[in-house]
DNA sequence: TTGTACGCGTTATCAA
DNA sequence: TTGATAACGCGTACAA
C-alpha cells in the first residue's frame, strides 16, 4: 500500500511537506505542491480512513440504524439522510442487527439516527453519556446528546378518527399496532382521547402488529360480526392492505360496506382500488430534518426537538354515510 | 474517552498486559487478567476501532453498494448477506452513492458487494487491482479478486417464454428493461433465441426502463393495437404490475385477453389479482452466496463464479388459448 | 520546510 | 514464566 512516506521519498521531501501539500495548505509554495500531487496521482494514491480518524477523531461517517432491511418504507426516508449529508461532506451508512451496534461506541461513525427497536433506551442513554450524538425516530429521549425527529401521531390519529365520524361512522374498529413501539402507543393516545370526546361512538380495539397478517385477521373478525357500515382506523397501511385484501376476496365493498383509514401513505397503496384514505407526512423530509440535526448536535449548536407534519389523504375507502 | 492507557494506570500494570489480557492471551495469569478485566469493565471501556483497524489492517466491516435505497426488492437480499457476514464475526454496512465509493479504496472496509450501476468497471477492476475483494451481482467482470454472483437471467427468460408459447400464444410483446444493466441484456438475449426457435411466434419489443411507468406505456401499445389474445413477458415485475394495472383500468381482463409472465416475483405481486406469473429466484440465497463468496476471497481460498438458480411461478395472469 | 509527538491498540523482543 | 519496552500502522499539526 502507498503512503504518503513513498511519496515522500518520490518528491524528495519530509512527510509532513507531503500532507500539507494534499491538505492544500498554503504552508507549501504551489510549485512544491503541483509537483507532490502529480507524484501521488501516479503512485495511485488513497489515504487510509483509519490513520486519519485515530488523529482526527471523526470518520465523517453518520450510521442509519433501523430495525430490519424490509420495508419499501424506507427508501425515501434514508434518500432524505442521505442528500443532507453529501451535502456537507458526510457519508451515510445504513445498519441493522444487535452486531452493529458496536459501531458507535467504536467511533467508527460521528453520529447515529435510530429508527431500531433494537435499541434500549438505557443502552441509547448510554451512548449518550459517552458524548456520542443521536437522532431518534422512534421514541422520546431527554438528553443534550439526543435530539428527537418524531412524527406527529397524534395529530394523524385524530385526523383520521375525525375523518370516519364526520362521515357519519358511529361503529369504529380499530387495528392498533405493537405495544412497544412509538408511533403506535401515540396513536392510541390519540384515539382514545378523540373516543372520549365523542361518546356517541362505539369503538372495538383489535389488537395488530403492523404487518399485513394482522389486518387480514382484523377483516375477519368485522366480516364475522357485520351488519351494517364501519369505519377502520388501520394504525398503519400494511395492515389497512391486508383488511382490504381479504375483504374484498369475501366479497365485501371497501368504501362501501367498511370504510378504512390507514397511516403511512407508503407506495404500496398506489396499488389499490379504490385508493385508501391515510394519513401522509413527507419520509423524505423526515430523513432530511433528522440529518440536519445531527449534524447541529455535532457541531455543537444549539437543537430543539422537532415534530413532522402529517395530512390526510382521502380516498374513496371512506363513504359518507351521512343520508 | 478511556483508553487501554488508563486501565493500566489503575491495574498497576503495563498496556501491553492490558492488550494481552483483554484478548484473552496466555501470557498474562488468570488473576491478572480477570482484575484487568474487571477495571476495563469499571471505566466502560471499548476499543477504538481506529486504533485496531491501523494496526491489524481490517475492520471486519463489509459493505454492500446499491444503486439507491427505494425498492422493496432489497430487504431479503440484505437480510441473507448480514446472517452469513455476523455469524462469521463481520459486520454488514449498506452504501448507497458516489460519496460512498471511497469507503472501499481508503480501506474502511474489508470488502464489498456491488448491486450497483453507478460503479464503472473500470472502476471495480482499479480497486480490485489494488487487492480490494469483490463480489458483484450486476455484471461480469474477470479479475483473480471479483467473484460473480448472477442470477441466471437467461433461463428465466427462457422459462418464461417457453411458458408462453407452449399456452399457445403465437402473437407476443416483450418489454424490456434499461440497456445499461446486465439483468435486462442477458434476459433479451435468451428472449432472441427463444424466438429464433420458434419462427411461428411473432413478437414486438417495447422499450422499458423497469419501472412501473413503462409497464402502464407498454400496455397502452399493446391496448391500441389489440384484436385479439396476446402474450407479454415483461422482464420485471414492476412492469408488470404496471401493465396489469393499466390495462386492468382499462377494462382489459389480464389472464385472458392479456396473458403476463413477470420477473423477480417480489412481494409487491402477492397484491394482485389474478396472481401474476413470474420467475422466481430466493434473494436470501443470493445474499448468503454473495456473502460467502466474499469471505472466501478474502481469507484467500479458491471461488469459482456461482449462478443463483431461477423457476417459474405459475399464476392466474397466463391463460391456454390451446383450443 | 522539516522533525517529531501524537492518536490507540497490537505484537515482537527482551529482561526479570 | 510473567510482564515491560518499544516499534508499528498512517496521517496530522505543532514547534523549530
Amino acid at each position: 500500500m502507498v503512503s504518503i512516506k513513498d511519496i515522500a521519498k518520490h518528491a524528495g521531501v519530509s512527510i509532513s511537506t507531503v500532507s500539507y501539500a494534499l491538505n492544500g495548505s498554503p504552508k507549501v509554495t504551489p510549485e512544491t505542491t503541483s509537483r507532490i500531487l502529480a507524484i501521488a496521482k501516479e503512485l495511485n494514491y488513497i489515504p487510509n480512513a483509519a490513520a486519519r480518524q485515530l488523529k482526527k477523531q471523526e470518520s465523517r461517517i453518520i450510521g442509519a440504524f433501523l430495525t430490519d432491511f424490509t420495508g419499501a418504507f424506507y427508501g425515501d426516508l434514508l434518500q432524505g439522510m442521505k442528500e443532507v449529508l453529501n451535502r456537507k461532506g458526510y457519508d451515510l451508512i445504513v445498519c441493522s442487527g444487535l452486531q452493529s451496534h458496536r459501531l458507535l461506541p467504536e467511533r467508527m461513525i460521528d453520529g447515529a439516527i435510530i429508527l431500531d427497536l433494537t435499541f434500549s433506551d438505557e443502552e441509547l442513554l448510554d451512548f449518550a453519556d459517552r458524548g456520542h450524538k443521536l437522532v431518534v425516530l422512534d421514541r422520546e429521549l431527554n438528553h443534550p446528546a439526543v435530539n428527537e425527529v418524531l412524527l406527529d401521531n397524534k395529530a394523524g390519529a385524530n385526523l383520521a378518527m375525525d375523518y370516519l365520524i364526520q362521515n357519519g361512522h358511529r361503529k369504529l374498529y380499530i387495528v392498533t399496532g405493537p405495544k412497544d413501539t412509538f408511533d403506535s402507543r401515540q396513536r392510541m393516545i390519540a384515539v382514545r382521547q378523540t373516543l372520549d370526546r365523542h361518546p356517541e361512538v362505539t369503538a372495538v380495539v383489535l389488537d395488530g402488529d403492523f404487518n399485513k397478517g394482522s389486518g387480514e385477521a382484523a377483516a375477519r373478525v368485522i366480516i364475522d360480526a357485520y351488519d351494517g357500515p364501519v369505519g377502520v382506523f388501520c394504525l398503519n397501511d400494511e395492515m389497512a392492505i391486508g383488511l382490504h385484501n381479504y375483504a374484498t376476496a369475501q366479497g365485501f365493498r371497501i368504501g362501501e360496506q367498511i370504510s378504512v383509514v390507514g397511516f403511512d401513505n407508503i407506495d404500496l397503496t398506489r396499488y389499490l382500488q379504490p385508493q385508501l384514505s391515510t394519513i401522509h407526512y413527507s419520509k423524505h423530509r423526515w430523513g432530511a430534518m433528522a440529518s440536519e440535526q445531527l449534524l447541529r448536535l455535532i457541531n455543537g449548536e444549539s437543537v430543539e426537538h422537532e415534530r413532522i407534519y402529517v395530512s390526510l389523504v382521502e380516498g374513496e375507502s371512506v363513504s359518507n354515510i351521512i343520508e
